[in-house]
DNA sequence: AGATAATATTTGCATACGCAAATTATTTTC
DNA sequence: GAAAATAATTTGCGTATGCAAATATTATCT
């Protein structure tokens, strides 16, 4: 039997929407998408990237990234350059109307994931934060492939 | 400054994809897409609702949930009808076929969770679902309308 | 009661998405 | 060192998505 409030990807992925509407706003006056958004604040911080590594950091698929990518470059956000170690990668750089709108939704992103965890203390919020990096690595690892095999039998 | 590791909503966002991957092959021996088994999975444990009700439970905008429905009762997992005390309602019942669907994907659903946190002690799963449950709340409050008059001014 | 506002759902329309095949570039093998 | 295998990205194609406007039904106001 299945408790929903009770089952992880349900408590995960129910939450994500409503953060994304309480942040439209914010995102709407910068002129960009949330999964822009995200990809340029992975170049703020990490620097340039191969489009495989964006897609790894923002868990955007990489065909969606490919096309995001022509976006933002017409948008004059980010430049594409081929790498000159391996050619068949292709590195994104951030411009500078990219960083403009980056530092310009950073504090606007700081406030509002404090109204997000208002009612926490700061040991839970350690915690959770915590917890959600942890179980982010226990997905990552590759073991993680699911036993098709196993519990093929249905339930009574 | 705005360190990714340390925001939540990223944290958050992120994990969602990978989810969502590692239950994908469950979904397609089903042949339904992860949204529709989220729908059935909740008309399951809490019986039929409204399109309205439907969204706020599985956090799926309204408009797409209405063609969802549609798709779902063309292939015989639901069907649509009035509601009797309030005509603007419409109520989403589920079929024995949508049943099967579900009673399908339970089990695999439950071992797929236990693959996702094998390497958390039943005391930090306990936990993280209450944090994570927790955290849902607060942002179902009304109150979390974010702030724009606040924090206009960009960082240095 | 009749007009107006509010609520629930659907639909028009443009865009974003994702799988799988195609393309481009690099290793590996014989 | 050419041919096959591998790797990174792009693109073809059909579908899903979401905003905003339209529709349908009920509540409110005078």
């Amino acid at each position: 039997m299945l408790r929903l409030n009770d089952y992880l990807p349900y408590l995960i992925n129910r939450i994500g929407p409503p953060i994304e509407d309480g942040f439209a706003e914010a995102l709407d006056e910068a002129g960009v998408t949330l999964r822009m958004w995200r990809v340029l604040a992975v170049l703020y911080e990490y620097g340039e990237q191969s489009v495989g590594d964006l897609a790894s950091l923002t868990s955007i698929r990489i065909s969606t990234l490919s096309r995001m990518i022509d976006r933002m470059a017409r948008m004059g956000l980010v430049s594409r350059g081929r790498d000159d170690a391996d050619g068949r990668s292709v590195t994104v750089h951030m411009l500078a109307r990219g960083r403009e709108k980056v530092e310009m939704l950073i504090p606007r992103a700081v406030a509002y994931e404090r109204t997000l965890v208002r009612n926490f203390s700061e040991a839970e919020l350690v915690l959770f934060k915590r917890l959600l990096v942890k179980f982010h690595e226990g997905i990552a690892d590759p073991e993680t492939v699911p036993p098709a095999e196993q519990d093929r039998r249905l339930a009574g």
